[in-house]
DNA sequence: GTAATCACG
DNA sequence: ACGTACGTGATTACT
């Protein structure tokens, strides 16, 4: 049987798929569209061809705006649109996976590579299919190499397939001929000049009578019509150059080397790992099924279902490294999977025969003891979880969603399929792949045995493995100290606060909730009646027709979906209009109602009356903590209101008041010691006011006549400087002209120049190393920063700026929760850690260890870490929340 | 499921 | 010419 190869114009094709695919993104923010077009492209082609070799060229320079002139760029742009330019790295990676060849070499187009590469093959004897999106290949189709084009219509891909016959057939001239014709008629996207006043009719004709270019020279007299005979004899020249830019190279010095380009496993798991991130969930079951096989299998796994079995093996388990995993379904415990190096992965299943006390007991042993150096995923969930069976005893000292989530903060889950596949390149179903999603969800008992099994046992066979790979990542990223000495010591910290909770004086909410209630429907009624209709409130669309149509207030729109009705555009029409007062008084109650008072009721624990929400470890970019159900860290403080509600947030009872320690001004002088800035510096260590030395620095004034709306104003540039400031954002915010920001922006940066070094050492970081990183080594990945779009690219600006001194101030108070903890644990005190909000702890204080316990709070919080400006922390005493702010 | 809004640091 | 400050989570409306 011949050997048949198929050669592909990358380029083309990939145009082809970006035209003909709507502009996708997945999840990362990332286009993927010509990525898709083209893989669908492919596959059907590889399919329908079956060849044994395969290979892919490419322009090596892609062409983008940046090389056409200024009228190319605003006239009809050719260069390739930035959202596909930055596509092409994520197609050679993905072609990269599946182990296909490509090629590109400087000074040759993609054409020109196809040309030589498919010249050999048939001196090989073997067949050749071309794939490309451009006619200009034609012209190397023959009896044997088949030119196949490609066209994507409303999602269904069909071809034009050409053998020479072909050719002659469609255009009246062989494939040789092709060349000349383009000679004649020129084409504009390749900068072929042709002969002017000769189109494709014409030059068709031409060629198809004369043959070649030189014959229809020699004969120019007699073409007609007259117009191109005159021309061809007056750009003979051009025309000649014009048949040399034509001409496909086939003689290029490029090897084929059958090995190089064997199609071998296409779908690798590497690739179906990748089709997976980038969400082509039609070619995801291509993928999957290849990379499912070519997973081993040999794998054993053995099932415990007695409470015997279970005391045997653990019994038996040799106290060494060893990888555990809890295995919940819908909050429910249904066993544990463990594994050692050198044995079957097991899975101890509960039952009804086997109940989750029982394997509790068994299990104690092993959780709790140290001996073993426990892997562990997400423990501070398995401490919940085994909390409800009154044991909280769990102690690992790899946690490998931490680990995964220092790796890489910006991931959506570390799940073990997750696990598998960054770090061991490996995939596997997870867990909506083997219990469904939804309403197809089906529960755990009905997933047939073997399966569910192979399931269970495997996840702490991957946590072991995953580990180790981590482990060498972390070491290598010098993260093994932010690991191992704060995120690890954090997390039984976490669990403590989340253990605890949070009293809430439930009467007193009920009647925050009744007064609530009562002023919504008195405003509602007078809102009702100063718009002469009755509409729903809560809805910004009504509200917007209601605001801007009915009322003709005038105030224009915003959105993609109709006017903006957000706070800061009703806060300017407030004064001239008293429906619009009322209705951001009745945004605030609304909010203060159904978030806060309803919202809190609602996860109060009837026992109790605490409230014990979750803290999540592995969520931001930048390394803070985040809570939910409820979260506790937005309780309002900053309006008089609002405020109040955090009275019934109480001690849990009467010997014990609350402990409220908060840094002053952390993230600045987090800035201050990073850049180095000595004015900021000099500013911290003598304790000034640092939003006035702004203002006096920025507006040219004497520290002592600085005014409170400069100061206020100063406040505001520090802030922007934190997140990258801009000028536009600093005016609205503001409300000052553009200009009038930019001055200050600039006089800011006058007088603290390193503070502007600073930002450019990240950005440039940022670009050269892929990430920027925080005093402790956290790191954050800054794909944005390679892009050429402006938005992204100036968020990512904007990231890398703000990045190391929000995560360098997250890394500071976690050290103080690790220290604090441990100093009340050891000291051996009744007073607890129980919320953290960014730069403030809550302790919930014995009333006699009160000045022992603001000792240890301030101290340990002041001297978390040396910087080069002293941090500062205010402590306040409180019966409730309210009183110890 | 997404957009709009608003609560916090 | 572009579009607009960093990081979160909860509620509501609406497709």
């Amino acid at each position: 049987m011949t050997k048949k190869i198929m050669l592909v114009d990358g380029n083309s094709i990939v145009n082809r798929a970006f035209y003909g695919v709507p502009l996708l993104t997945n999840a990362e923010g990332r286009y993927t569209n010509a990525v898709y077009g083209f893989l669908n492209i492919l596959l059907k082609l590889l399919e329908e061809e079956t060849p044994q070799y395969l290979a892919v060229a490419f322009d090596l320079h892609a062409p983008t705006f940046r090389h056409q002139t200024f009228a190319d760029y605003k006239g009809t742009r050719k260069g390739m649109p930035e959202e596909l330019r930055e596509q092409m790295p994520l197609l050679k990676e993905v072609l990269g996976t599946m182990g296909i060849a490509m090629f590109a070499q400087e000074g040759f187009e993609a054409d020109d590579i196809l040309g030589s590469l498919s010249q050999k093959a048939e001196q090989a004897g073997w067949s050749v299919v071309v794939v490309s999106g451009d006619r200009d290949l034609l012209q190397i189709a023959s009896d044997t190499l088949k030119v196949r084009i490609p066209k994507t219509k409303g999602g269904r891909t069909e071809t034009e397939d050409y053998y020479a016959a072909d050719v002659i057939e469609k255009y009246g001239v062989t494939p040789t001929e092709f060349i000349d014709v383009k000679a004649l008629m020129g084409d504009a996207s390749d900068n072929i000049p042709g002969v002017p006043g000769i189109g494709e009719k014409t030059a068709s004709k031409i060629i198809q009578q004369y043959h070649t270019l030189e014959n229809a020279i020699l004969h120019a007299s007699e073409v007609k019509p007259k117009k191109a005979s005159e021309n061809l004899v007056t750009y003979a020249e051009q025309a000649r150059l014009s048949q040399y830019l034509a001409t496909i190279v086939r003689d290029m010095d490029i090897a084929l080397v059958p090995e190089d380009v064997q199609i071998k496993n296409l779908f690798t798991p590497e690739a179906y790992a990748l089709v997976k991130r980038l969400e082509f969930k039609s070619l995801l079951p291509h993928f999957e099924q290849s990379a499912k096989a070519a997973v081993p299998t040999t794998q054993n796994y053995r099932h415990i279902t007695t409470k015997s079995e279970a005391q045997a093996y653990f019994a038996d388990l040799q106290q060494k490294e060893t990888a555990y995993i809890l295995i919940v379904d819908d909050g429910v415990w249904k066993g544990i999977s463990v594994y050692q190096e050198g044995q079957d992965a097991v899975f101890v299943e509960i039952s009804p025969n086997f109940a989750p006390n029982d394997l509790l007991e068994i299990a104690k042993p092993f959780l709790s003891a140290s001996a073993y150096h426990k892997i562990g995923h997400d423990v501070k969930t398995n401490i919940r979880l085994l909390s409800e069976y009154g044991f909280r005893d769990v102690v690992a000292d790899f946690d490998t969603a931490l680990a995964a989530y220092l790796l890489n903060p910006t991931g959506n889950s570390y799940a073990y399929d997750d696990l598998a596949r960054d770090f061991l390149s490996e995939v596997y179903p997870s867990a909506e792949e083997v219990l469904g999603k939804g309403r197809n969800k089906i529960a755990w008992e009905l997933v047939p045995v073997e399966e569910r099994v192979r399931f269970a046992a495997r996840q702490s066979e991957i946590a072991y493995r995953a580990k180790h790979v981590m482990l060498q990542q972390l070491q290598e990223q010098e993260q093994t100290e932010l690991f191992f000495q704060i995120e690890m010591p954090l997390l039984y910290v976490l669990a403590d606060m989340e253990y605890y909770g949070m009293k809430v004086d439930k009467q007193a909410l009920l009647v925050y909730q009744k007064q609530l209630e009562e002023s919504i429907n008195t405003i509602t009624e007078e809102i009702y009646t100063l718009a002469g209709e009755e509409f729903n409130l809560n809805s910004p669309k009504q509200l917007g027709v209601v605001l801007f149509e009915h009322l003709g207030i005038p105030g224009g729109k915003k959105t993609k979906t109709g006017y903006s009705t957000a706070a800061d555009v009703l806060e300017k029409l407030k004064t001239d209009y008293p429906i619009v007062e009322k209705i951001l008084y009745y945004r605030q109650l609304a909010k203060l109602k159904s978030t806060y008072a309803d919202g809190l009721l609602s996860v109060l624990d009837k026992k109790t009356d605490k409230i014990y929400s979750t803290f999540h470890q592995t969520i931001t970019a930048t390394g803070r903590i985040s809570s939910t159900e409820p979260n506790l860290q937005n309780i309002p403080i900053r309006l008089e209101l609002g405020r109040q509600l955090r009275k019934v947030f109480i001690p849990t009872d009467a010997d014990y008041c609350f402990l409220d320690a908060d840094y002053s001004q952390i993230e600045l002088r987090v800035l201050a010691h990073i850049a180095g800035d000595e004015t900021l510096i000099e500013a911290f260590r003598n304790q000034q006011d640092i939003h006035r030395l702004t203002a006096s620095q920025v507006f040219h004034v004497p520290f002592e006549e600085v005014t409170s709306l400069q100061r206020r104003n100063a406040k505001a540039v520090n802030f922007g400087i934190v997140y990258g400031i801009g000028a536009f954002s600093l005016s609205q915010d503001l409300e000052i002209t553009r200009k009038e920001a930019e001055q200050y922006i600039a006089s800011y940066f006058a007088k603290y120049p390193k503070i502007k070094e600073y930002q450019e050492r990240m950005i440039q970081m940022a670009e050269e190393q892929g990430y920027v990183s925080t005093i402790f080594h956290r790191r954050r990945a800054m794909p944005e920063l390679q892009s050429g779009n402006h938005v992204q690219r100036s968020f990512g600006e904007r990231v890398a700026m703000n990045m190391p001194i929000q995560g360098s101030a997250a890394d500071i108070i976690k050290i103080a929760m690790v220290k604090v903890h441990r100093a009340l644990k050891e000291g051996g005190y009744r007073s607890r850690l129980i919320l953290q909000v960014h730069d403030e702890l809550l302790i919930e204080t014995y009333r006699e260890e009160k000045e022992a316990v603001a000792k240890i709070l301030k101290e340990n919080m002041e001297q978390a870490v040396q910087l080069s400006v002293p941090l500062e922390v205010d402590v306040h005493m409180g019966d409730t929340w309210f009183d110890a702010k």
